[in-house]
DNA sequence: TAGATTGTTAATCGATTAACAATC
DNA sequence: TAGATTGTTAATCGATTAACAATC
């Protein structure tokens, strides 16, 4: 089991090298080596090889990979070669951004639903959504399929959101509160961190205000 | 130089830290453990006060952390001690979600102004948002000395947003764009990779898929 | 004082880089 | 064929864990 566990560290890399084989691929690229590929994102050829190794050998001697091949063959991996329904608990204005979020819908990620515990405000009749009641979430996952579960609400409701999806049968969530879910093990949590993400740039921030105070000190 | 560079994967661990910290103040905890911080966060005791005596000897043999104390002591050094100027560059769904958040504001971080190469749409208007337009970005920056630009933009006028941040004097960017942008080294740059996080999630969802199909099969 | 828990050194583990034979 | 570049093994580097003396 533990033999074919590829790294997390790897597997967030995947997205990347995707991104930039799509772009290659608009731009009628058609082969890339290894070490193209680390001009452009900066990782090492040689971690590359690595990376790509643990899921195949996809590449040829002499020649490098073949870009399309090796974008399907990451898209495979990744799962971006089928289509998930969706749901958004929390229709806020982070809820309102990824509901509106076109790249999503064209990767496969179709959201038929939205909700909220006060779905009836004024504020989302404006924007067009649809959005229900947060009682008929359960049923509504059971009855589409629903595979992945968004969690855009205040922190104070998300866990009692996530209780729901487990209990729906959601495999996924994608988490946007500020809070350490806990779910099943064999349902996979993703959360995105915003403040640590925000807190990490004023710690920089603040850093490298002192490594040039300090060089300035030191000319003097 | 080298010598006091902590790894950037301690420093992501902080403001997890940080947030169990403050938590903890709320609940009027005065004291706690390697231990019993490993049990909230899931870090292990020792990498927990590994990471901490990066910065310095927070505790007290016998008896632990004094939960306020270092709270502050995190706070500082994440650089939460003071307020930030900060601008959005990008008035659409994401820009509008960042720019009502009040955590944020919370931390320090004053939204002061919101820009858009297209200020005038009525959209804007309804949400209350005073939107600019982006030839006034410099100027702004400059005069209110901002020192964190945030981008909401398109992936197509990112990279021109960052330059004309840089030049005006920003010192950090916080990109939500899927662009790899590129800055000057004493600018701090932290992306956040909405994309890419959901593509992780999705392989994480294929991947048990797959196990529980294996499972299932090996029963029968 | 005795017990608890830190700060820190040493050991282990895992990830990255280097090197090169295999081969297209 | 000769040159290029992979796939893969070995070496290095860094991060995590374990252990324990210091000390509150």
């Amino acid at each position: 089991m533990a033999k074919n566990e590829v790294s997390i560290t790897v597997i967030r890399r995947l997205p990347i090298y995707y991104r930039y084989l799509g772009e290659l691929l608009d731009k009628g690229v058609n082969r890339i080596s290894s070490q193209e590929l680390s001009n452009l994102t900066g990782y090492t050829a040689s971690q590359i090889r690595q990376d790509l190794n643990n899921f195949g050998g996809f590449g040829q001697q002499g020649y490098g990979y073949n870009v399309e091949e090796l974008y399907n063959e990451l898209g495979k991996i990744l799962g971006l070669d089928r289509e998930y329904n969706v749901v958004i608990t929390g229709a806020g204005n982070l809820g309102h951004a990824i509901y509106y979020y076109r790249g999503f819908k064209r990767a496969g990620f179709n959201i038929i639903g939205v909700f909220d515990i006060n779905p009836d405000n004024t504020r989302h009749a404006k924007r067009n959504m649809d959005v229900r009641p947060l009682d008929e979430l359960e049923d509504f996952i059971k009855e589409n399929k629903v595979e992945i579960g968004i969690i855009t609400t205040s922190k104070e409701i998300a866990q009692e959101v996530a209780d729901i999806y487990v209990r729906a049968g959601v495999k996924a969530i994608w988490n946007f509160a500020t809070i350490d879910l806990i779910v099943p093990e064999d349902v996979t949590l993703e959360s995105v961190r915003l403040s640590e993400s925000l807190f990490t740039l004023s710690y920089f921030l603040k850093r490298n205000e002192g490594l040039k105070k300090e060089a300035e000190e030191k000319k003097n």
